[in-house]
DNA sequence: TTTAATTCGGATAAATTTATCCGAATTAAA
DNA sequence: TTTAATTCGGATAAATTTATCCGAATTAAA
């Protein structure tokens, strides 16, 4: 479904967000233990969301990641999925043809849109803040 | 979502289907040019189908693919998925966690399940026959 | 029996994704 | 000012997926 880097960097999100809940910052390093991701892999991936606003970055001793605690109600999973894997989730057709449409469609189209609008809606409509919560309280993980 | 081996083989198999309604058995060379999938790799997917006895192959001249007529309309997509990619579909977190149940679910897991579970039962329920439908009179396309 | 058209199957190669390495830049604290 | 902890960014490497090559086996027709 997703790519793994994609997969890394929802978690990552998550657990940036979880901290910057409670104003505190983490470092890559620390990020890489708690969601159980390679650390040099995981820190591209960071960089990528940086430089995408979805995250902040401090360099230096004491530095590391971060998430204004206003914006984590409003960020979508969907931003993450966007900045990592690109829109390919809502374009590709599904039998991987080169163009598909409604007008001219692949045998699938009309199935494969109706789930892929309900992917799409919810990716759309969850944000950090609302997945955040299960982790607050031990009801969800980010690494098993 | 799926491979790109899932889909030239879902497309291939289609394509097997709508000739085999005539009574027409097709080469790989005929599949590969009429699905637009490269020949060898085509070939490689076919003989896993065939293994999995969704198409049944024969060889020598006159010979290529078919599927016996009264099997098409009870083959389902997610027999052709299954052969190919396995359950992943069905089974990993959407999220990348090794292990990822209701007991002890990732953020996502109940959003992921209701979308998942819907792919699952479009696949399920979906045949040959039903697919071919549409292509027959010119409606849908394998190629573009 | 010979020929030629096809699928089969194993060995590789190319492309993409995932992952690592390491020096440079930054910056807080001593 | 120096040190050390961190992120940044470019170069690679490893793993996986996608794709090709080619001889062997099969088999219908000449």
């Amino acid at each position: 479904m997703f790519s793994k880097a994609c997969e890394y960097g929802i978690r990552a999100t998550l657990h940036i967000a979880l901290l910057s809940m409670d104003g505190v910052r983490v470092s890559l390093k620390d990020i890489a233990r708690d969601i159980d991701s390679p650390v040099a892999f995981t820190a591209k991936i960071l960089q990528q969301l940086a430089r995408n606003n979805i995250i902040d970055s401090v360099k230096g001793p004491v530095g590391g990641f971060e998430i204004q605690k206003d914006k984590i109600a409003s960020i979508k999973l969907s931003q993450i999925v966007f900045a990592i894997d690109g829109d390919s989730i809502y374009r590709g057709c599904g039998l991987g043809l080169k163009e598909c449409n409604a007008l001219e469609p692949c045998p699938l189209h009309e199935k494969f849109v109706l789930i892929r609008n309900d992917l799409k809606e919810m990716l759309e409509t969850t944000s950090l803040y609302e997945l955040t919560k299960g982790l607050d309280v031990g009801l969800t993980f980010l690494k098993r």
